[in-house]
DNA sequence: AATTGGCACTCGTCAGCATCGAGTGCCAAG
DNA sequence: CTTGGCACTCGATGCTGACGAGTGCCAATT
């Protein structure tokens, strides 16, 4: 019973705070909320939560505000996720439905989403290593100088420029590029190194360094590195907490324009299902530390591919950033699959 | 003489506000700057300038800042273009050097470009229509489902995936592919249109529904829509400015995020050579009225191929932005070539 | 044992007010 | 045309006191 309102109470400071952006009292808590009690009952509710470190006050005579650990627990325990509206929903279907290629739907993505939850969001593209390999192109772009193209079966296209030492042949070109079709199409990317380890014996000698090359150039196109790509957008919308709270806006935009950072938001993912929070210092970068990350998966089928997400301040509305989150997650894998 | 000493002290205004960020006076000017004369003296040239709209002051009794038309004064008249010492020049050149394919040359120069002016950066994607067709393909992905790649000379690949009602044969793929390589191959992307205009025609009619899918999507691809591509860098210098002066920045960073916006500003830019600069109103982007655009076109060989640039506040340092805009095209001009 | 009303206390916010000083415009003299 | 002098403006700064939201504690009540 007493245990039972004290999560009640600490619901209701993280609505309200979130809603208001301003710490609450005893008084306006039980005004806002039917609690059944009266202010000073609160206050020692409050006390014990305050003890129990999930919420704060500012300085001594002002309200309380929620604490990491108290946001943690109200995602834990107390908010669900916000299913959105069908209209909202039938607007992302169309939306996204749009697309007309792998970047455009990235793009639109991003863009929906910010547009959603009102914050930055993230989105990466579907991760090489889990799809397989359906095409591979050799072009010569001048006599010395040729490109390699790898498109995979998510639609996601991978070029490379290969520098030669020698004049490049058509006729050998024409012969690598069927090699490497035989060895590599259909495979996963990841195997990539494997079918090519031995690739350039095949060759005479005088061929080998042009063959090499080309082989790095693959090699680098498949490699974790150039897995790395994600979208971001939304950004503005980091402006609008300009002069709120302990949010100051430069590190956090200097920390979103690294594409590492972004990556290890989005890849920290534990591999179970649904969506994933992450409040404040619990996401290890730098410069995120007042923030709150919450990401999910999205997946072709059921393999799973990569992450995307939202960041935002600590008070956010989390129900309904969740909820959106998940079902542009759900649509993003829904897409890709009918694509 | 005397108009001789106003423009002088216009440029002082300029030069220690920029510096500054603070009204500037009389008494400080002289101070500052060697000019000879008294105070009094400077003060009814700042009355005539400010007559004149070169500046004006914020309030009655604090000293005078620099009008967007004070800018314009000084940059076409007072002030030159820095040069970058070499030492910098050099990083440029190794740092761009590095880059493995155009997607990281453009990486690596708005990157160079935000650090260098330590502002927002944009570069452009070497425009289509200037460039030739190098490389046509089609891929299949799945049985329904095919995809276009149009590789340009610059290095350059778009592709665009394409929705066919019937299932894709192989064979009528590759007469396709082989027709189209024949049609388009070396041309300039801006003739596509007319090089397409009878494909269809040689085709079975049972064919052509695919042939005018692929026709519609390979256009799709040169069209001016598609030949928008801006990457954008730096953002998180438009933080420095949080509190200074009457540049909020949410209005700039969503701004910025409209890809048409900064097409705008990039694309504005007139035939003649050189870097251009628009100061504050002058660049027609609601948003950005209280910035300044920075703009240089780069090029491969002689043709002119696209812009770069960086958006910053009025009050910025023209004259090592402009050098530093200036030396960043003409290595991309550079490397571009050579690769 | 939990709840509640009462009450003293804290402390940030805000308005009012006086002071300070940087900067100006004007004028008369050089 | 330049310059020193001078009165004036007005934002910035700092102080003060009133206000009030909010707290913690305690004794009384259920």
């Amino acid at each position: 019973m007493l245990e039972e309102r004290r999560l009640e109470v600490l619901r209701a400071i993280v609505e309200d705070f979130v809603s208001t952006h301003e710490p609450v009292g005893s008084k306006a808590l039980v005004e806002r909320h039917s609690l059944g009690v009266s202010p000073a009952t609160i206050r020692n509710d409050m006390a014990a939560l305050e003890d129990e470190g999930f919420i704060t006050q500012p300085h001594t005579s002002a309200g309380r505000v929620p604490t990491d650990r108290g946001y943690r627990l109200f995602v834990d325990r107390l908010s669900g996720v916000k299913q959105l509206s069908s209209a909202e929903r039938r607007a992302i279907e169309s939306f996204l439905g749009e697309a007309v290629d792998l970047d455009d739907v990235m793009q639109r993505t991003v863009r929906l989403l910010a547009q959603a939850t009102k914050q930055v969001a993230m989105v990466q593209y579907p991760s090489l290593t889990r799809s397989r390999v359906r095409h591979i192109e050799l072009v010569a772009l001048s006599s010395t100088r040729l490109m390699i193209i790898v498109i995979a079966d998510t639609g996601r296209v991978d070029q490379r420029s290969v520098e030669s030492s020698v004049l490049v042949d058509e006729t050998l070109l024409a012969d690598i590029r069927s090699r490497l079709s035989v060895a590599l199409v259909d495979k996963p990317f990841s195997s990539v190194g494997d079918e090519l380890a031995d690739f350039d014996l095949a060759f005479e000698a005088h061929d080998r360094p042009l063959v090499t090359a080309i082989i790095a150039a693959a090699l680098e196109t498949v490699s974790e590195r150039a897995d790395e790509r994600v979208v971001l957008g939304g950004t503005s919308h980091l402006a609008r907490y300009q002069d709120a709270f302990p949010l100051a806006i430069q590190p956090v935009l200097e920390a979103l324009e690294e594409q590492v950072v972004l990556l290890r938001l989005l890849g920290e993912v534990p591999t179970d299902s649904g969506v994933t929070v992450r409040i404040g210092a619990e996401n290890s970068v730098e410069g995120l530390s007042s923030t709150s990350v919450v990401t999910a998966r999205y997946a072709r089928s059921d393999s799973s591919m990569a992450s995307l997400g939202v960041v935002g301040p600590t008070h956010m509305d989390y129900a309904g950033t969740m909820g959106a989150v998940q079902a542009v997650a759900q649509y993003v894998s829904k897409i890709l699959d009918g694509q």
